[in-house]
DNA sequence: CACGGTTGAGAAAACCTTTTCCCACTTGAC
DNA sequence: GTCAAGTGGGAAAAGGTTTTCTCAACCGTG
């Protein structure tokens, strides 16, 4: 009765499921049936199918499922971002999500190149890929690519979407409200914000919020994001005769970064002195820090997560209600305003 | 004669080739033959048919051709690096490499996780990919994943691969070369190499070709990747009577960019009173440091570009030499050595 | 005029699955 | 013993493309 198929695995090429039928002595059409727990058939003819498949190793072809399904598993993610800073994470979230589902993902990094772009977007769809999720840098800017009609559903994730679509982004004036709260609590009066670009969408709400919590008076500075900007900044506020902050909350951890080098440099102590609060939670920046810095984090790899789940049911044809969803930022506390051992 | 047919743009899905045969007045198979080039027939069909498809709009069905041709123009790349760090770079030179051949690229993070690394090597293989590449953080490690008899080729960039396969990796060794060559050149002495911990065996690597060139009497010292332990290092080096150096080959930017700043907070100029080299052209760190740093850069998407070159070669059937393939480095000089403006 | 060779194009198979019928058989009720 | 209903399983089509084979028409040559 033992009648497996010796030749079928010595055949060049995949197990198909003829040779799962041929194995069991019955039609693929039952074979195919009892794998996948649809139709009608003796339960004891199932498990004996499904034994014998996993015997001789079946595994269902993708590529000939998705022809007739119309579904390929797969999903396109583009970015613009070349260092892949915002992009990981929110990559992890995605493949974290949707892994469960079978669904792999295709990077595509299309730098600012509109033409590259045309040429991935339309790889992904000549792969029949069940939706695109866009992500970038900035929240204010559209990726060098059109996605308006292309009859596959597109969710944006970090980027500027286009109007009438789905998109998700950090909520940076409740974290920023976060950061200040945190300051204030703390105890600091004399609150600066140091930031980057007033040209960025996030640094205005960010420096919005501050404002609300700090009071409307206590000072924002403008820059740009680089450390060397943090310290540009307290040699400023330290030159003048003016009053000398105890808390400043910075736009990016880089700036935080070079606020905290140059106060070390003036024998300001931090967090004794000036409680400093930073923005995006870069591991590589913030754990390395003296003292390790105290920031917000903007949960990119829930957003992916939930970019991915969202992209996901629209593949499937269930309802998405368009429009933006803002999500929570948390605060992560480490040294840099003390506090972090009161357990607050 | 102007036969378009209405229906076939408005039909939901995609237009197919029998919309492009209907359009033209021809069948499929002289359909097919005219867009690939194949077969015989009169030019002047085979371009109308060409200019057909074009105003449809047609694109070929990746999938279904997929199925016959038992190529999916798709590749995987797996990494361990969850950052993406070397991994970015490496996925940028294969993308580029790539593109132009039609080859879209599945990103799989899987951590260190054996599980999740099957899962999503499953899922690749069902998708039928012509290839997977594996990379990594580490040359002398391997992903926890077996990669061994899976009837595609495997290529291992950046990643300790299995015996007999073909392993792309950066000339440790002669990177080193060039940064201490580099300090040589510009007359520095008493050079030093703080470095990461002795078990990975590109800091072997690199300290072996440091005492190569600087001798073997010079000091190594071993310790950890962070800038803390540049800090460390140069406290321990400054802390006793002994000789102190001239120049710093440092095992990777950020041990460099501790050592800068605890040279600075000691009052010693770099490059002035000593010359500091880093390795790895972590942008993020290099062109922070002040002064800019001086560094080795792996050409990590050069790398990535030869691999990806490669992993097609063998998907299409042609032979490829396996062995360990060793890139060259490069030096990137900036500010931190000295030498800048000096044109050598 | 007969015939081999060329040219242009189409029919059909193949790739691997899923799904929609459809058929044969069993069971129970009348 | 006949019928209706239910059960287990198979044949075939469909999905979009490429490729092989076949066929008809046409050409020139002997």
């Amino acid at each position: 009765m033992e009648e497996r198929l010796d030749t079928a695995e010595e055949k060049r090429g995949r197990i198909t499921i003829h040779d799962v039928a041929a194995a069991a002595g019955i039609s693929i059409s039952t074979a195919s049936k009892a794998l996948n727990d649809t139709g009608r058939m003796g339960l004891e003819t199932r498990e004996r199918v499904k034994r014998i498949a996993a015997e001789i190793g079946y595994r269902p072809n993708a590529l000939a499922r998705g022809l007739l399904s119309k579904r390929s598993f797969t999903i396109g993610l583009l970015t613009n971002d070349t260092y892949g800073r915002f992009t990981l994470p929110v990559m992890a979230g995605i493949s974290d999500a949707l892994v469960d589902h079978g669904v792999s993902v295709f990077l595509c990094a299309i730098e600012e190149d509109p033409e590259l772009g045309q040429i991935h977007v339309e790889a992904m769809l000549d792969k029949q890929v069940d939706g695109i999720i866009a992500t970038g840098k900035r929240l204010d800017r559209r990726l060098p690519v059109d996605l308006s009609n292309l009859n596959v559903p597109v969710v944006y994730a970090f980027t500027e979407g286009a109007p009438g679509s789905v998109t998700f982004r950090s909520d940076d004036a409740q974290g920023a409200q976060l950061a200040v709260e945190w300051l204030v609590k703390l105890g600091r009066k004399r609150i600066v914000h140091v930031t980057g670009p007033e040209s960025f969408f996030s640094v205005r709400e960010r420096a919005d919020a501050y404002s609300k919590v700090a009071g409307e008076e206590r000072p924002v500075l403008f820059g740009v994001w680089s450390e060397s900007w943090g310290h540009e900044a307290v040699a400023r506020l330290w030159s003048g005769g003016g009053e000398r902050p105890d808390g400043i909350f910075c736009g990016n951890d880089q700036i935080a970064r070079g606020v905290i080098d140059a106060l070390r440099e003036r024998g300001i102590r931090v967090p004794q002195d000036v409680s400093v609060v930073g923005f995006d939670n870069w591991e590589i920046v913030a754990a390395q820090t003296r003292p390790p810095l105290t920031t917000v984090d903007m949960e990119l790899k829930e957003l992916g997560r939930q970019a991915g789940l969202t992209v996901l049911a629209l593949a499937e044809g269930r309802p998405v209600e368009p429009g933006i969803r803002k999500l929570p930022c948390r605060l992560v506390v480490r040294q840099s305003c003390g506090g972090d051992t009161l357990g607050i």
